[in-house]
RNA sequence: GGCCCGUUGGUCAAGAGGUUAAGACACCGCCCUUUCACGGCGGAAUCACGAGUUCGAUUCUCGUACGGGUCACCA
């Protein structure tokens, strides 16, 4: 005989208990994330429990290493869980197929309080025929249907291999753990005045409901991996850094009403309010999500970036006595996601092949003609130059300008061409000089004049 | 199709009866400048539509249009 008694005696009843509980179905898409991330703030900022559970009661859906997914998607953006599988708790187990004999027992509770009947080798809900009944919702407000219509059916509740659908196990769980909060995607709306009925039937208090619109790829899709869209492990392999990705995903759909947008996921724990959610869904853009992404770069301590920045500088840059540190300077303020860096460093190894048309910029008053009477003029200068810093390359430019009563720019920019054979570079010739080192960037600049002059 | 939900610039959004309808991204222009980026300044751009209610509707009500969700022994 099940011991509805002293399961139900283990019931926390200490403040917010808020619970994300994912399939595991083998990947995170931001949507999931987004909703892990409303449901912990929730707990967090009331000083409550954030619960993690494994909703695994479709073996058919279930994915072999899955859960470590989840379990590393959570820990990897800071989310962490008060009760969950790995970490125990007060109401266990955490993972649904671990509670088979639990809904067994309270599916034929159900059925003699009359809220459920025996349909075969399966338990259906029993829905009255008349009347109607009201769902609130934290976000939606008051949903009354009726409970003749088509979407109050009497939907299966324990299914015949033993194990409850989703309807059930959730309101059971929810129940069993003391969750007060509940915050979830609006596909479940509409089977959510079902609930209400279970709850009444149980005679159990319901927790709050917090329905949260879709993320959108656009205005009739939702984010979906199928359709190519990136989960949160892609956005890291394109380069997003997690605290970023996490500050993009809580601004979709909920507003912290002021001006600011940048927070930190433990300044989200103290600003985040439910009154900031959104009914409607919100559109992901990509475009935001990089300029999020360059403000967290750019406000990295420049040893973490360097940190971060070495694999992708690696990818351009062999030469194993680069100055790293130096590199990923010319590069931090300069690329909105880490996967830009390569590109930007490209000219470092070796001197590109560029054409002489790189030397003709109307801004810096520049052409072939006269971008080789700078280089031949820079060239024993710097040759001379006693320390090779990008102040000391800076000042020899400065003083040749001076001299010719030019800009500066007249000078630097033939420089900077022949160093690095790009029209765009991270940082400027003195910068690049100063990377390159003594000997490289007065071989190229001679290589410079020699192309100049065949030209 | 039935039922449920939504609709402020290209995108995220604030505003909840009386506002010059915030702010951010993206875009455009100018400035700064050693190219680019950063930064600074400025610009263009929004209340889906139609009826009500009201002295007055972006804001309230209804309808229309458009969009979404849901109608499984999936979650």
């Amino acid at each position: 005989m099940f011991d509805f008694d002293n399961i139900e005696a283990q019931i926390p009843h200490n403040g917010v208990r808020t619970r994300f509980a994912p399939s595991p179905t083998g990947y995170m898409h931001v949507g999931g994330l987004r909703t892990a991330l409303y449901t912990y703030l929730i707990a967090k900022k009331a000083g409550g429990a954030f619960i993690l559970r494994i909703e695994d009661t479709d073996q058919n859906r279930f994915v072999e290493g899955a859960t470590e997914i989840i379990y590393s998607t959570l820990r990897g953006a800071g989310i962490n869980w008060d009760e969950g599988p790995d970490v125990g708790g007060p109401t266990p187990p955490y993972i649904q197929s671990e509670r088979r004999e639990i809904y067994a027992a309270y599916a034929e509770k159900l059925v003699e309080l009359g809220g459920a009947y025996r349909d075969g080798d399966v338990i259906r809900q029993k829905i009255p025929r008349e009347g109607e009944t009201t769902f609130t919702d934290l976000i939606f407000g008051d949903i009354t249907v009726q409970n003749d219509s088509a979407s109050m059916d009497e939907g299966v509740l324990l299914k015949s291999d033993g194990l409850p659908t989703y309807n059930f196990a959730n309101v059971i769980d929810d129940h069993l753990m003391g969750i007060t909060h509940v915050v979830r995607g609006s596909e479940y709306l509409s089977s959510a005045p079902k609930y209400v009925l279970l709850y009444n039937a149980f005679g159990w208090e319901m927790p709050q409901y917090i329905t949260v619109s879709p993320v959108m790829r656009d205005a009739q899709h939702k984010l979906s991996k199928r359709n190519g869209d990136p989960t949160y492990d892609d956005l890291l392999t394109q380069g997003y850094l997690t605290d970023a990705i996490v500050n993009y995903v809580a601004l979709l759909g909920w507003s912290p009403g002021g001006e600011r947008e940048i927070f930190t996921l433990r300044e989200l724990e103290e600003v985040f309010d439910v009154g900031g959610l959104s009914k409607s869904p919100a559109i992901f853009d990509v475009a935001k999500l990089r300029y999020f992404n360059a403000e967290y770069i750019r406000a990295l301590p420049p040893g973490i970036f360097a940190a971060l920045a070495e694999p992708y500088i690696r990818q351009s840059v062999k030469n194993p006595n680069a100055d790293i540190a130096a590199l990923a300077e010319l590069v931090q303020a300069r690329c909105e996601v880490l996967t830009d860096i390569p590109e930007k460093l490209d000219f470092i190894d070796a001197l590109p092949e560029y054409p002489a048309e790189l030397y003709v910029h109307k801004k810096s008053k520049t052409d072939g003609k006269i971008s080789l009477d700078m280089l031949k003029s820079i060239l024993p200068e710097l040759e001379a130059l006693p320390d090779w810093t990008r102040d000391g390359v800076y000042g020899v430019c400065e003083a040749l300008a001076a001299k010719l009563d030019a800009k500066n720019a007249l000078v630097m920019w033939p420089l900077r061409i022949a160093v690095s054979g790009k029209a765009v570079t991270p940082g400027g010739a003195a910068e690049i000089c100063a990377v390159l080192g003594r000997e490289e960037s007065l071989r190229r600049i001679d290589a410079g004049i020699k192309k100049l002059e065949a030209e």
